[in-house]
DNA sequence: TTTAGCACTCTAAGCTTGAGAGTGCTAAAG
DNA sequence: CTTTAGCACTCTCAAGCTTAGAGTGCTAAA
């Protein structure tokens, strides 16, 4: 990667416009804009080498430049300054964490408001994988004359719900022994541990609730299921994204939220990003999945206490404000740890 | 309303062709395409006459005609053909009901999902109204040294669940109290008859738990007021609407995504189709809230034994297939109902 | 009362044109 | 050798013009 001074310049000019105009950068608009002492016909000059050297395309002969996947790779790697936040954005993120939220999705969802406000990107994020969170605390009850209610809370502070069938010959002294008996076996096994085997040894123990029991496998193994192949995902912000040239047209748009909406895609993108406790930049067709090209993704896999709680990425057009999203997500990310590591 | 048979067969024809092409009709294209055995020339007239009436509108003077929110109401009103769903659409809204689900979120969920499938227009839900229902259950539970869960379980099958500080001091033993006495003073009431006064003598019967009694108290409210202000309400396959030709412009597109997120707007608009079991169809600026004038809605409020659970709506353009959307929710709505007075 | 005929209107699509932005190349200047 | 001025060239975009097509309303005849 050997660009000299001018260069850089340059790139970084072209770069840092075409982010904020989505307009193709001339080489007069530079000579003018961000007077680095050589006349329009040097630069046109040293872009004709960026170009060949893959930094910069054209979209068409007589057009400006626009920076390709590589010239963005280059910026935010080498270039990109660190944008301070205004005042107001820092109280803006710190307000989240001010008041004293117990739920960790409670945090996260407000999180994910948050910066999407701030960035007007769409926020995504994908919660803590159940197959690894490990149970704290089950619970059955009865409800009604037919129904109970089992309860699961997680080391992650996730708290799950489900109302079951309850044979009405079950007491609840029967109920208070189950709940123990599950507790006793199952809190401090991750999810995936449960296996039909433990069930079987909790079943030789309560050879009479067998009933019951099928049922709480059964649901056990749904709600892991579910969480394995599609993830929590929740995306923020989506309609914000109309406002961008980027979806002028209608059929991008189109291709944007039926994206949004396979939440299998999204996920495996957001676990791609591998770097833990770090900020992730994957830029246009560096992303494996085809239908993630058009698009750049900035994530932040949150793990406290070695412990993965999740993923946050923004999702915007190619020409993001990365350094702008980079630092929200970094002070983000900082602020969440901080929260959690007091609160698991 | 006076309109001879005649005119009634062209209106009829206009406002179905206009749902199915989004096009303005003409005179020729009437003649030719619905055989009614009189010339355009007269069709022209019969068509001058209800635009007069205010059936009819034109875009401008050399374009054919479509209907006006007059002319949907007649049609809707008068001439619309009670549409038989195929084998296929009944086959999939049977299959949302023959699983057993015991939640009614999931149910509702499941169901809004499929109608947007069937339709391809946004389905709206607005769950039970916590004002309304009663207590069933609550349970006070500790899940580590600090921290504690609130469970409330109502009427209507809907459980929340709230995170909480709780102090170490305070004992299972002391939870189990806690829990009992709270189900003795507030199962049956509503929501909203939980004021300070119950707490009171509730805090006079447990003086030594002042601090968490205050908490909980707190939560309570906070949920009512939250459920009172936005609803819970959620849209489905809102991506579909790109599909429509009224939704090519991206401005108008913004609109609409803007309009989704404005719960309390949508809330009212649910909330103000009145009549109780039956379906209501709302077109253009029938709708007192103007934001929703060019949308119109078709709603379907569900009670089971006088128990008001929530109502289903379907947005799509004014331009709206009104026959097969009645169809799909009345389908549904005898489904849901059937199944609820089962469940609850 | 209905209809054929016709002049008229309006839109949408296609075409032309010119301005503007930007380029690459060449040759002169530093 | 590097930089720059100059210039011919290219491409796009917006504006204006034109035309085809669809549809109307009116009139007069059936």
């Amino acid at each position: 990667m050997m660009l000299d001074e001018r260069k850089i310049k340059i790139l970084a000019a072209v770069v840092h416009d075409y982010i904020a105009t989505a307009e193709p950068i001339g080489s007069r608009t530079i000579a003018r804009k961000y007077r680095i002492g050589i006349s329009p016909a040097t630069i046109r000059n040293e872009m004709a080498d960026l170009e060949e050297q893959g930094y910069l395309h054209q979209p068409h002969t007589s057009a400006g430049r626009v920076p390709s996947h590589k010239g963005y790779r280059y910026y935010v790697d080498f270039l990109m300054p660190i944008k301070k936040l205004s005042a107001a954005e820092q109280a803006l993120i710190r307000s989240i964490f001010n008041r004293r939220v117990n739920e960790l999705e409670e945090l996260v969802k407000e999180a994910a408001r948050v910066i999407s406000n701030l960035t007007s990107y769409t926020t995504l994020t994908l919660g803590p994988q159940l197959k690894s969170s490990h149970l704290k605390y089950i619970q059955v009850n009865r409800i009604d004359e037919t129904r109970g209610l089992l309860l699961m809370v997680t080391n992650y502070g996730t708290v799950s719900h489900n109302i079951i069938d309850m044979p009405p010959t079950i007491s609840d002294s029967d109920l208070e022994r189950i709940t123990n008996i599950l507790n006793d076996n199952l809190s401090g096994k991750t999810i995936s541990e449960i296996n039909s085997d433990i069930m079987e040894t909790i079943k030789t123990e309560m050879i009479e609730y067998d009933e019951i029991l099928n049922i709480l496998l059964e649901i056990l193994i749904e709600n892991l299921e579910e969480d394995a192949e599609s993830g929590n995902v929740v995306s923020t912000g989506s309609s914000k994204m109309l406002d961008y040239p980027e979806f002028r047209d209608v059929e991008k748009a189109k291709n944007f939220f039926a994206l949004l909406e396979q939440h299998d895609l999204i996920t495996k993108a957001l676990k791609s990003s591998s770097k833990p406790n770090a900020i992730n930049v994957t830029i246009g067709v560096e992303n494996p999945l085809t239908e993630l090209q058009d698009f750049s993704i900035v994530t932040s896999n949150i793990i406290v206490d070695g412990k993965d709680l999740g993923v946050f990425g923004i999702l915007g057009p190619t020409r993001m404000e990365y350094s702008k999203v980079v630092s929200i997500l970094e002070q983000v990310t900082n602020y969440l740890v901080k929260t959690l590591s007091t609160m698991l």
